[in-house]
DNA sequence: TGTACAGTTTGTCTAGGACAATTTGTGTTA
DNA sequence: TAACACAAATTGTCCTAGACAAACTGTACA
C-alpha cells in the first residue's frame, strides 16, 4: 500500500465522492467527521485517508445506511458493518462468473467478451441473463462493498456488458410488432443496466422494445407512449433510488397514462414495496416476465394482476 | 412555442448550466444577472427564461467571451453576439440527417436503425461518424435549444446510436494489439456518446480501445492505465463541463501518469483552451486523430506535439 | 515581436443559522 | 399482520457577505 500524504480541497472531495460541499461542512459540524486540516488560507484540506473513508461511507449510504449512524463510527466499527452486509454463507458461484471475474482482474477484454459470448450461446438469452449476468453483477456488488474490486474494473465490466447486450439486441431486432414495450427510468435513477437486460430478454422473445434509457421525465414518458403507441411501460428502480417516492411516482404515472397501457416495474428499489397503485404490476425477478420464453409469436394478453 | 412559467432552484440551475452555485450568487451580486425571484422560503427561484439565457451565456463563455462583458448585456445584444459567432452561411444538412430526424419524429425505430446502417455501409466508419453522426447530434442540439425536439426523442436517438455503434464495435473488435487506448470521462461529465464514437473510430482503424465510460475518478484512470498497459489515455469534455477546472484536471492527470503515456483530449469543453499542460494533446475534431485511416496495421509513433 | 509587471477580473471558499423534506418511531385501526 | 396517522428526529440544501489567490488583460519597455 502506497503512503500518500496528499491533501485535497473540498471541491476535489465533492468531485471524487459525490458528496456535496454543504453536506461535507454540515457533517463536520454535526458529527465531527470528516475532520480536515486547514491550509495557509484557512481552507479545509482533506488527507487522503479521509477521502478513502468518505468513499467507503458513500458506498454504505448507497446501501441504505444513514449518515447519523455511520459517521460517528470508528474505523473498526465500519469494517464490521461492511462485513455484516455480506451474505453469511457465500453462495456457490457459477463457474463462468468466476472466470469472468478473473478476466476482469487480469484486464483481458477479449477474454471477457469471449466468455460472455460462449455462455450466451450455451444458455440462450433467458438463462444467460438470469443465470450468469445477474449473479455476476450481484457478486460485483459484494466485492465493491468490501473494497475488493476497483472502480475502474466495475466500469470496465459495465461497458463490456453494455456492448455485448446491445450487439445481441441489434442482431435480434427485426420488425415492429405488437405488443410494444417502452422502457425507462425516472429522473434520479441513473442505473440503466436493468433496462438493457430487460430489452435483451424481451427482444429475444420477439417483443418490440423501445428503451429510452435513464432519467426520463415523467411527462416525456407519457409523450413517448403516445407516439410509439406502446402497450406497456416498464420502469425500473435500483436499490439506491429514494424508495419513499416510488409509490407516489408510480401513482402519478398511472394517472398520466391511459387505462389501456400497462405499467410494469421491477428492481431492488421496489422489491420491498408491498402495496402498489392499482394497475401497476411488479416483477420480483426477471424470470417472472409474462411472455412465454419458447413461443416468440404468442399472442399478448394484457394481464391485470395487480395488488390492491 | 410553449410558454413555461416553471421556476428552478439554484441546484437545478447549477446542474443544467454547469455554472457553480457560488458563481451564480456572485454574478447576481456583481452584475445583476441572473436575477431570480424568491420563493416563500426566501430561496432563489430562477424562471425558465433565465435558465435559457444562462445556457446561452454558458455557450458564449465556452467560446472565450468573459463574464464581465457578457452578463451586463441586454437580450438583444446577446442575440447579436450569438449571430456574429454563427457561420455566415448555414451549412447544408446531409440528406440522411434529415431523414433520420424525420424517422425520430415519426417514432420509427426500425427506420432509424436502417438509415444508420445504410449510411454506415456507404460511408465507412470515419465518414459515417464525422459526416453523419456529428452533424446529426449538433442539429439535435440546435433543435433542443429551440424547443423543437422532445426530450424523449433525444433519448430515443441516443439509445439507437448507442446500440448501433456498440454492435459495430463488437463486430470489429478482434485481438488486443498495440497501441492501446483507454477512454473515459472524469466525474461530473456524464456525456459519453463522444467516447463511444471515438471507440468506434479507433476500433475501425485496428486500434485496441478500452472504453471505461463516464465519471471515472482520476486515480482509477491511473490504475486502469497500469493494468491495461495503455499507451494513450483519452478524456473528453462536453460543453457543459465545468470548464474552469479542465486545465487543472489535465495537469493532475499528467502528473499522475508515467511519462510514457500520452494524454489526448477533445470535445466542446476543451476547444477554447489554448494553453494545455505539457504532454497533453488536444484534438479539435474527430478528423484529426493521428492514426492513418487506411492503414489499420500502421506502426504507432507517439507524438509529442504539445502546447507550451 | 516578446517579456515583465501592475491592475483587474473571476471563481471558490469561509461561517453558522435556518428550514422543509424525508425518515423513524409510536400508537391506533382494519 | 398490515396499513394508516401523527409526532419527533434526522438530514441535505440554501442563505448571507466577505476574502483572496489564480487567471487574465493591458501597458511599458527591451
Amino acid at each position: 500500500m502506497i503512503e500518500n500524504n496528499q491533501l485535497y480541497s473540498i471541491g476535489v472531495i465533492e468531485r471524487d465522492t459525490g458528496i456535496g460541499r454543504d453536506t461535507l461542512r454540515v457533517w463536520e459540524r454535526r458529527y465531527g467527521f470528516p475532520d480536515p486540516v486547514r491550509n495557509a488560507k484557512g481552507e479545509r484540506a482533506y488527507p487522503e485517508i479521509q477521502l478513502r473513508r468518505l468513499q467507503r461511507i458513500r458506498r454504505l449510504l448507497d446501501r441504505g445506511m444513514r449518515p447519523g449512524k455511520l459517521l460517528p463510527l470508528s474505523e473498526d466499527a465500519l469494517d464490521g458493518l461492511e462485513a455484516s452486509l455480506l451474505p453469511a454463507a457465500p453462495q456457490r458461484l457459477n463457474e463462468t462468473v468466476t472466470q469472468i471475474l478473473d478476466a476482469i482482474r487480469s484486464a483481458d477484454a477479449w477474454q471477457v467478451e469471449s466468455l460472455l459470448r460462449g455462455q450466451y450461446e450455451k444458455q440462450g438469452m433467458q438463462a444467460f441473463i438470469t443465470g450468469t449476468v445477474v449473479p455476476l453483477l450481484s457478486r460485483v456488488g459484494e466485492l465493491w462493498i468490501g473494497g475488493n474490486l476497483q472502480v475502474f474494473q466495475e466500469h470496465f465490466l459495465s461497458e463490456q456488458l453494455i456492448r455485448f447486450l446491445n450487439a445481441e439486441i441489434s442482431a435480434m431486432q427485426k420488425s415492429a410488432g405488437k405488443p410494444l414495450v417502452v422502457l425507462a427510468t425516472l429522473p434520479g435513477e441513473e442505473h440503466t443496466l436493468g433496462l438493457l437486460m430487460l430489452t435483451a430478454l424481451l427482444s429475444a422473445r420477439g417483443i418490440s422494445v423501445i428503451n429510452l434509457g435513464g432519467e426520463v421525465p415523467m411527462d416525456q414518458i407519457g409523450h413517448a407512449v403516445q407516439q410509439f403507441h406502446a402497450d406497456v411501460v416498464g420502469i425500473t428502480f435500483s436499490g439506491s433510488y429514494q424508495y419513499r417516492n416510488i409509490r407516489q411516482h408510480l401513482l402519478e404515472l398511472r394517472e398520466l397514462l391511459g387505462d389501456d397501457v400497462d405499467i410494469w416495474t421491477g428492481g431492488e428499489g421496489v422489491r420491498r414495496l408491498r402495496k402498489l397503485p392499482a394497475g401497476v404490476t411488479k416483477f420480483n425477478s426477471l424470470e417472472e416476465l409474462p411472455f412465454p420464453a419458447e413461443a416468440p409469436g404468442a399472442t399478448y394478453e394484457p394481464r391485470k394482476e395487480t395488488a390492491e
